[in-house]
Formats: C-alpha cells, sequence, structure tokens
DNA sequence: ATGGTCACG
DNA sequence: ACGTACGTGACCATT
C-alpha cells in the first residue's frame, strides 16, 4: 500500500502565508483552512495514496524542548489569526474522514520519521508531504518526500537527493550538524556554513568520523579550528538534527484508509465557513438535496405550469411575491414566484408583465434584467423592494459569488426538501422569505437602507437602459483603422526581426526577455516570479541601449490597440450597429461599477494615437454626446470628508488645487510655482488619496526617497486636517473592521489585523482610500438617477448611455442638447452637497472624441 | 487557470 | 530583509 503522511504544521503554515486573508462573515480567517485543503486535494490527486495520515505537533512542550532548552526557541507561537483555524480545520478534516495523528512528546517531524520507518520494515511505500526540508533525511528506497514550496513542488527520491546535495539522505542530518539551522536553535559549527558543511561531508560521510580522525583529515588548519571550537556543538546538533523515528504511534497502514463519513455535515461545514469552492473540490456538491437539509426540514410546495391569469390574483391579494425570472435577451422564458409559502412556476408572458407593473411588493434578485425587460417591451417596473444580490454586495463587497446557494448557505438559511431533481433550483425562491428577512435585518442594523432603496435600487434601472440602448460606433471606421495599424505592425514586426537578428513571438513576455536580456545582453533591471520584467517601464529606462526597444514599445502600442480595441470592439457590435457593454453593479469592492464585454471604461484618451479610437464612438443621425466630468471629485471628497480648512478653502477660491498644493508643499507663493512643481503637487494629491508611501511617489515622479518623503510631511504639515483624517480612518478599521463612506458602504478589511506587515499595510492604504473612492462612486451613481429622472420628467429623448467613474455620457437629439448639457451639469453638481462645491464641466460633440472637454 | 502587460478613472 | 499607491477588465502566452 502506499500511505500519504502529511506533516500538518508544515502545511498549515505554508497556506497560512501563502494565500491573503480570508474571513466569513463572523469574522473568522478561513484562508489556511482553504489553502490546507486545496494542497491536500492536490497531494492525494498527484500521489495516488490509498491511506492518507496527518500529522501536528502537540502545544506540550517536547522532548527535545528539555534535551536542550534552547531549541526551537526562536520560533514564535503562532499568530492568533492562524492559531483560530487549527480548530476548524482539525474537525473538518475529521468530518472528511481524515485520520489525524499527534503525539504527547513529539513532534509532527518525528511521526512522519516513525512512519517512514514503518513501511521501510512493512513493505509500504511511503509519501511525506511537508513544506520544511529537515524531513528530506527520511528519504529511502520506500520513502520519497513531496516537498510543497511555493513556486512548484518537488518529489524527492535518493536518486534527486544525491543529485542536489551529493549526499545521501542520511548524511543530510551530518551535514546539518555542521552547518546548523538557526530557525530549530541547531547551533551548528561556528564559521561553517551550508557550502562547507556539504564539502566535509561528501568528503567525510559523518561528523563523527571527522571528530575521530580530525588530526589525520587534509583539510585547512583554519576549518579544523573551527570544528575543533565547536565539537560540543557539533556532536549535539548531530543529535538534535536526527528526527526521531519511534514515535508511539499507531503505524498500520490499513486504519488510515480514508472514508468520508457524513459528506453533507461536511458541506454545511464548509458552507458555514464560506469555503464554498471546497463543496465543489472535494465533490460534495453532488449530494442529492435531501442530505443538503437538516431531516427536520420542510418540504418544498410547488406547482408546475401555473395559470398566470390565477396567479397573478393571488400575488395581488397577497400583495407581496418573492420572484425569480428566467430571462435571456430581453425574453421571458418562465418565471417563478413564491407567494404564502408555494412556489408557483410559470411561462406566461403577459401574466408576468402585468406583474411588475402591478403594485404588489417584488422581492427579486437580479434586479437589473428585471428593468431591461420592462424597458424593453416598454413599460416601466412597479414596487421592486428588495433585491438578494444587491443586498448581500452591501454587506459583503469582496464576496466573489452571490447565488441563492451560497447566500442561503452563507446566512444558514436551511431550504426546504425538493422531492425530485427537477424541483431542486426552486427550493431557494421558497426560502426567500428568510433570506429577505435576514438581509433586511443587517441592512437595517448596518444603517444601509437608503444606500440600497435610494441608490443601488434605482442605478439598477439606470445600468438597464444604458446597457439596452448601447453606444453607436462608427464600424468601418474601426475597420480602416485597424488596417492601417495592422500594416504598421506587420512592418514593426519585420523590422523588429531585423534588429534583434532573430525571429521570436514579441508578445511572448518570455520570448522577449531572452531576447533582450540574454541574446543582446541589455541590462535586466527588474524580475517578476517567471523571468525578467519587461514592462514599459523597464523598456522606457533601456530606450538608448539598443533600437529594438523603442520599436517593441511601439510594437506593444500598437497592438494593443489592435487586439484589445479595434479586434476587440468590432467582435462586439450588435446587429442594431451599437455596442451594448454590460454594467456589473456588484463587482468592486469600493463601490463603483465595472464594465465588461466590452470593457467601455478604459477606451484609450491619455495619448493622441489611441485618443483617435473614440472618433468612432458617436452620437446617432442628427443626434450628439453630451459628456460630462466632474472636477477633481476625489479630492474634493477628501477636503469634506476630512473637513481639511486649508483643502476646502481652496476648492472654495476655485482654486487650481495641484499648484495650491504646490504652493503649500513648497511654501512658495502661487506664482512661483512652476509646471514642474505643479506635476509634482498632483501626484502628491494622487498620493494621499491612494494612500500613499514615500518609495511609490519618489518612483512615480522621480525624485528621491528622501525628498518624496519630505513631500508627504510638508503636505501633511498644512493639509492638517488631512493628516489628522488619514490616522482617524484606520484607527477606526482596526476598531470595527471595516471602513465606509459618507453614504454608508461599507469593506470589511481583514487585513488589517494580518500578522503579515506587507498585507496590513495594504489595509491600512484601503481604509484610506475606500472613503474617497467609494464616496465619489457614491456621488455619481446619485447623479444619474438624478439625470435620468430629469430627463424623464422633461420627456426629453436624451439618454444616459456611458458612465466612466467620474463622466457621464448622454446621446441628444441635436434640438435637446444644450438643455441637456446644463441639466447633466446642474445634477451632477446638486448630487450631494459638501464642504465644497461640486463642479462639472460639460461639452458635447458628434463624437466622443470631439465631445470629451 | 495564472501571470504579465497595459488600457482607463 | 522585503516590497511598495487605490480601483477595474481584456488580451496573450503559458501551464
Amino acid at each position: 500500500m502506499r500511505i500519504l503522511v502529511v506533516d500538518g504544521n508544515s502545511i498549515v503554515n505554508r497556506a497560512f502565508y501563502g494565500i491573503r486573508p480570508l474571513t466569513n462573515k463572523d469574522g473568522q480567517f478561513t484562508h489556511a483552512i482553504y489553502g490546507f485543503l486545496t494542497m491536500l486535494k492536490r497531494l492525494e490527486r498527484e500521489e495516488n495514496p490509498d491511506a492518507v495520515a496527518i500529522a501536528f505537533d502537540l502545544k506540550a512542550p517536547t522532548f527535545r524542548h528539555k534535551a536542550y532548552s534552547g531549541y526551537k526557541a526562536n520560533r514564535k507561537g503562532m499568530p492568533q489569526e492562524l492559531a483560530s483555524q487549527m480548530p476548524p480545520l482539525k474537525e473538518l478534516l475529521g468530518l472528511l474522514g481524515y485520520r489525524l495523528v499527534t503525539c504527547e512528546g513529539y513532534e509532527a517531524d518525528d511521526i512522519l520519521g516513525t512512519f517512514a520507518y514503518a513501511c521501510e520494515h512493512n513493505e509500504h511505500e511511503c509519501v511525506i508531504a511537508t513544506g520544511d526540508r529537515d524531513s528530506l533525511q527520511l528519504v529511502s528506497d520506500k520513502t520519497a518526500v513531496h516537498l510543497c514550496t511555493n513556486r512548484d513542488d518537488i518529489l524527492y527520491t535518493p536518486e534527486l537527493i544525491m543529485e542536489t546535495y551529493g549526499v545521501t539522505p542520511k548524511e543530510l542530518i551530518e551535514i546539518k550538524a555542521i552547518q546548523g539551522d538557526s530557525s530549530d536553535n541547531i547551533p551548528g559549527v561556528a564559521g561553517i556554513g551550508p557550502k562547507g558543511a556539504g564539502d566535509l561531508i561528501q568528503k567525510y560521510h559523518s561528523v563523527e568520523y571527522i571528530y575521530d580522525h580530525i588530526d589525520e583529515l587534509d583539510i585547512k588548519d583554519g576549518v579544523r579550528r573551527k570544528l575543533l571550537a565547536s565539537k560540543e556543538n557539533a556532536l549535539l546538533s548531530r543529535m538534535l538534527g536526527e528526527i526521531n523515528c519511534s514515535a508511539p504511534v499507531d503505524t498500520d497502514v490499513t486504519k488510515y484508509v480514508v472514508e468520508p463519513k457524513d459528506r453533507a455535515a461536511c458541506a454545511r461545514y464548509m458552507a458555514k465557513l464560506e469555503l464554498f469552492s471546497l463543496i465543489d473540490k472535494f465533490g460534495l456538491d453532488e449530494l442529492p438535496p435531501e442530505e443538503m437539509t437538516e431531516d427536520d426540514s420542510e418540504t418544498l410546495k410547488i406547482e408546475r405550469n401555473a395559470d398566470g391569469k390565477l396567479l397573478l390574483e393571488k400575488i395581488k391579494s397577497a400583495g407581496k411575491v418573492y420572484l425569480h425570472a428566467d430571462i435571456s435577451n430581453n425574453e421571458l422564458k418562465s418565471f417563478s414566484a413564491c407567494v404564502d409559502g408555494t412556489v408557483y412556476l410559470c411561462d406566461d408572458a403577459n401574466a408576468f408583465d402585468e406583474l411588475l407593473t402591478a403594485p404588489a411588493e417584488k422581492y427579486t434578485r437580479g434586479s437589473k434584467r428585471l428593468f431591461a425587460y420592462a424597458d424593453a417591451h416598454g413599460f416601466a417596473v412597479n414596487s421592486l423592494c428588495f433585491d438578494v444580490e444587491l443586498a448581500a454586495y452591501l454587506l459583503q463587497p469582496s464576496e466573489k459569488d452571490y447565488s441563492d446557494r451560497n447566500l442561503c448557505a452563507a446566512y444558514e438559511i436551511a431550504l426546504p426538501r425538493a422531492e425530485s431533481a427537477e424541483d431542486e433550483p426552486f427550493a431557494a425562491l421558497a426560502a426567500y422569505d428568510r433570506l429577505c428577512d435576514k438581509l433586511w435585518t443587517e441592512i437595517k442594523a448596518n444603517e444601509q437602507e437608503r444606500l440600497l432603496t435610494e441608490i443601488e435600487l434605482p442605478l439598477a434601472d439606470v445600468l438597464a437602459r444604458m446597457e439596452n440602448l448601447g453606444f453607436a460606433v462608427d464600424e468601418q471606421g474601426i475597420r480602416d483603422y485597424g488596417a492601417m495599424l495592422s500594416s504598421e505592425i506587420d512592418a514593426l514586426e519585420q523590422e523588429i526581426y531585423r534588429s534583434a537578428g532573430c525571429e521570436f513571438n514579441i508578445n511572448s513576455p518570455k520570448q522577449l526577455g531572452k531576447v533582450l536580456f540574454e541574446d543582446l545582453g541589455l541590462p535586466a533591471k527588474k524580475k517578476t516570479k517567471s523571468g525578467y520584467s519587461t514592462n514599459a517601464e523597464v523598456l522606457e529606462g533601456l530606450r538608448y541601449e539598443h533600437p529594438v526597444v523603442d520599436m517593441v514599445l511601439n510594437y506593444r502600442t500598437l497592438t494593443k490597440l489592435n487586439s484589445t480595441y479595434c479586434e476587440g470592439l468590432l467582435k462586439v457590435i450588435a446587429p442594431d450597429g451599437r455596442i451594448h457593454s454590460s454594467f456589473n453593479q456588484t463587482e468592486t469592492r469600493t463601490g463603483r461599477i465595472s464594465s465588461t464585454e466590452p470593457n467601455l471604461q478604459n477606451i484609450p484618451v491619455r495619448t493622441e494615437l489611441g485618443r483617435e479610437m473614440r472618433k468612432f464612438f458617436c452620437a446617432r443621425e442628427g443626434w450628439v454626446l453630451v459628456d460630462a466630468d466632474y472636477s477633481q471629485i476625489e479630492l474634493r471628497v477628501l477636503a469634506h470628508i476630512a473637513q481639511d480648512e486649508n483643502m476646502i478653502q481652496a476648492f472654495k477660491n476655485g482654486e487650481d488645487i495641484h499648484a495650491s498644493t504646490a504652493s503649500q508643499v513648497f511654501n512658495l507663493p502661487p506664482d512661483m510655482i512652476t509646471p514642474l512643481m505643479r506635476s509634482r503637487a498632483k501626484a502628491v494629491n494622487f498620493g494621499i488619496v491612494y494612500g500613499i508611501g514615500a518609495y511609490s511617489l519618489a518612483k512615480d515622479i522621480g525624485v528621491s526617497n528622501k525628498e518624496a518623503k519630505q513631500y508627504i510631511e510638508s503636505y501633511l504639515a498644512h493639509y492638517s486636517g488631512v493628516d489628522a483624517y488619514m490616522k482617524r480612518v484606520v484607527e477606526q478599521a482596526k476598531a470595527d473592521g471595516y471602513v465606509e463612506t459618507m453614504f454608508g458602504r461599507r469593506r470589511y478589511l481583514p487585513e488589517l489585523s494580518s500578522g503579515k506587515h506587507m498585507l496590513r499595510a495594504f489595509g491600512e492604504r484601503v481604509a484610506r482610500n475606500m472613503p474617497i473612492q467609494g464616496t465619489a462612486a457614491d456621488i455619481i451613481k446619485i447623479a444619474m438617477i438624478r439625470v435620468q429622472n430629469r430627463l424623464q420628467s422633461e420627456k426629453l429623448k436624451a439618454r444616459l448611455i456611458l458612465q466612466v467613474h467620474d463622466e457621464l455620457i448622454v446621446e441628444a437629439p441635436q434640438d435637446e442638447s444644450l438643455r441637456v448639457a446644463m441639466l447633466l451639469q446642474e445634477e451632477m453638481e446638486n448630487a450631494v452637497s459638501l464642504s465644497v462645491p461640486l463642479t462639472a464641466d460639460a461639452a458635447m460633440g458628434k463624437t466622443w472624441y470631439d465631445a470629451k472637454g
């Protein structure tokens, strides 16, 4: 038989430090659990064992502690964030049918050794999975060590050990005895490191032999002196470094065959931890539905082929309905409605339309699709009062999956038992009363009611209409532009091959890196995980080193424009000649919306060549585009939130904020500010909004670290309100576990309690940035709703077609254009009232290129 | 599926 | 000693 013996502590440590923190809604950290189980699954797949044993340390002091009091004194205790994951991990492993092995007085290492030793003598095969090289000494003909590293795993056999270290596995103990290991407090021989130790053992094979023959050995006097000086330590180290292979544990391999005990309980436990992807990974989602639910759960009451008219009456008299609609391409396939605890299935589109119009309160998910459907069919939805997806997003914006299944699991809503597999998809709707109630209770507790009902829900309608309408494009224009790019790209490609002296795939960072940094010998400055970095910043620095560099930069620019924008956009032009992007309302952690298929929020603008693209985004015949964008919305929000007197005054006076900042930072009168100073001050302003670090600021504007630091200090000294706010918001975030916007939009920051400095620092930057970016996002959402309402109430034909974070685009008939421009500016500026004026600048034109200021 | 790169605010 | 500003999405190469 083949047994996999897992070094539980080592693997869980790797998982903990290798994966960014995750928590469930209770604040329970789960990333180590997730990482451990994912690795375990992968190990099983790769090693295909017949049995699995998982070894853990016990907390109690070990035998070796007593033997040498300093041993492992360097090892800090587990951080709280990891320790708290151990009990649930062990519990879950137990539920999954794994046998855990611990042993009083012995460490996990010793247990691994004991299994390895037992397998030697029982003709079993043993694979040890660990992240720790200490165990390599256990490798033998019967025992392999599967070393889990951050990169690729390595399976060590005796041959590979010999190849890598030039010694036998057992001799690794001898090497370690000489070189020592500070993390294990194994002293070794002072002054001799891995290289020296390796050489000695390759030659003489053991510490004992070396000391027994120390005078006869052919070694340098210095080495001999060091060996003699540390003799005691070396002999002690030899003892400490050898893994004990006689722990009193049950090594009967047959008793470690994995037998899942209670699959439903496993799935429930994973759901409680909100580790839903594990349910799939462990194949627990194929459970028959009754296993997933409690035995005492109710039976799903369901009526198929319900009569539309009767159902409608029922809903009207109930005044309330839980609704799922299956809509694609703005056509109804069917809908299900839960009234008074019974789910009705119906495909009567007329009844559905009437239902959407009726005053009965509708609780649903995916409101945007409903609004889009109604818009496409020329009527308005009434009384759509709750959307579980939007509510769940407000409660947990970092979540990736707001499916009913996940939400019910996360909020501990038991689904009624479906009597047939066909009924199963409708069980969640029957539980919607409880789910909606739970979500609404939390929304209220968070004081997010208005955010949901006055912002997100009406916004879904606005977004739906924007999607339906789309953005007209000049298809032929894009084709011609693309053809022009293609021919330039072809020419450039040939030139690059000629200049580089070989043909290769320029799009492959790997191949490009080889050509630039190996074949041409250019100096490689930065590395990525998988090789040389070849990004624009690096290439910019090499422009004068070789003519090919500039060509590659050009090639990148042109191919980006051609593939992403020309080819990409041509693929998504609808038959109506317009591009219908999707606007996702539950994607970003800050409250912004995102745009996909295609992303219309990143159409080039910064370079002239790219900006040309915008000439192909146009208004229909006889109409124009009216474009308005907020001026410095994030800094204005910052001035308001921080209540910084200086900054508020600057905005009130209508000053050029970057110039004013320069004046403050450089302590000069405004008329002494040069463009360079202004641009540096601008970078500082950006940096402040992003959470700032001197290093990055220095890199961004090309000054020394020290100078950048001075800028920041000077900035915070002059804008003391901002300084105080930045300190306050991080404090508050640490106390609450989340930050929030002016309108109560939240983002949880489990990173703030991470033991890893990097992650904590990231959490702090996010704490400083999210309230600013998020409040700006809230504001423009409000503006969108107001614009939409105004356009409708004033019976204008003009319609919103796009939002780009601080910019709104309206398509308007020529004769409405002036009025619309005024209206747009007005609604954007008056969306909220801050301590500083909000200003928006409107412009118009036939194309997006012309309409943007 | 992941990482590198680059487009936007 | 390490890595380095916030938020996105698409494309390409590679695994």
